[in-house]
DNA sequence: AGTGGCATGTAAAGAGTTACATGATTTG
DNA sequence: CAAATCATGTAACTCTTTACATGCCACT
């Protein structure tokens, strides 16, 4: 899959202007169920947005030698997402390390294949907890209609956990029942 | 993620012997939803693990020049997969450009975000049936429980793609209802 | 005779992670 | 005052895809 690191930011800037980090830190808790990326792919990436004339930056000058910066949209930018927005998408790219035990195991790992099922299970109990705090911190918002898109990808989010929590603690009673 | 190659290799072979082409051929059509492997990777890493003595070659000789390699796995191969079947689970990969999509989209996206909800709707569907059909190849075989591990990460992948379906249908209508 | 599927492989390009380096600010 | 978090960046390495090259076999 081409990187679209780019397409990222820029859509995350369309509503607010932030830093880096602040971006990094944004995929990481909003989006780790369909997306990730690396500061060594948004600081990079970010210095030849600004070359294409994609973002501005503003120079948030912190006390000592070090500066941060505040990234903003241009119209340019602006125009670069919305043509990206209308190109077709390119097949997903999944690699899940667990589901591929799951599904490779046979009676001589059930003993594996339950504690990787017990970690996967709270691991998903914790990201599901987590997308109902975010949709929460939606709640009472009289702007409802400008989140639209994000509470739908958000919903499925959390019926995605909800399936897969169901799945494995009925996958481990079974395992543990058919001793 | 470290490589996995040799482990979906090992993996496989368990069962059956089976060639390079066959191997990818599998793991394109069973396991797509959660694993890929290219053959840039696939035979490289044959050679690699026939010399690690993983797996043994046996040599089908066709007519004329060529050469088919049908792959047997060794007790050291055992060993490997079963060690590998111990260790913890990596972090998950995952990147879905539709959901990027969904999620950055606003109203001016609108029109862009229906067709490729439309495009999701149709491949989760075709996807969604060739699991019933893999699912249904089991149907009727005496040995069930042999592919207890299988079928349940099927059940999985068919509930995921009913999720999919039924989300991105209501979701077309609503966005198509609005205006 | 042509098409599509079976079959193996490599080289180069591209994508992505990780470890490291540096230092400020906030919070307990 | 220590620890956590905010903050930026790069270089090296690893992983992965893609394009290309080759040729067989079955079917129409």
């Amino acid at each position: 899959m081409k990187k679209k690191t780019r397409y990222v930011i820029l859509g995350l800037l369309r509503d607010e202007a932030m830093t880096g980090y602040e971006i990094k830190n944004c995929i990481d808790r909003r989006m780790s169920f369909f997306w990730q990326e690396s500061y060594g792919q948004i600081y990079p990436e970010l210095n030849a947005m600004q070359n294409d004339g994609l973002l501005d930056a503003r120079e948030d000058q912190q006390s000592g030698n070090r500066v941060k910066f505040r990234y903003t949209i241009t119209e340019k930018g602006r125009q670069v997402f919305n043509d990206w927005m209308t190109e077709e998408c390119e097949k997903d790219t999944v690699r899940s390390e667990a589901f591929l035990k799951f599904f490779l195991a046979n009676d001589s790992n059930q003993a594996d294949v339950i504690h990787h099922l017990e970690k996967f299970h709270q691991q998903n109990r914790e990201r599901l907890e987590s997308y109902e705090m975010f949709m929460k911190s939606f709640q009472g918002l009289e702007d409802m209609h400008n989140h639209k898109y994000i509470l739908k990808m958000l919903e499925l989010g959390i019926r995605q956990q909800h399936l897969y929590c169901d799945w494995s603690s009925d996958y481990i009673d079974e395992l543990k029942n058919n001793d």
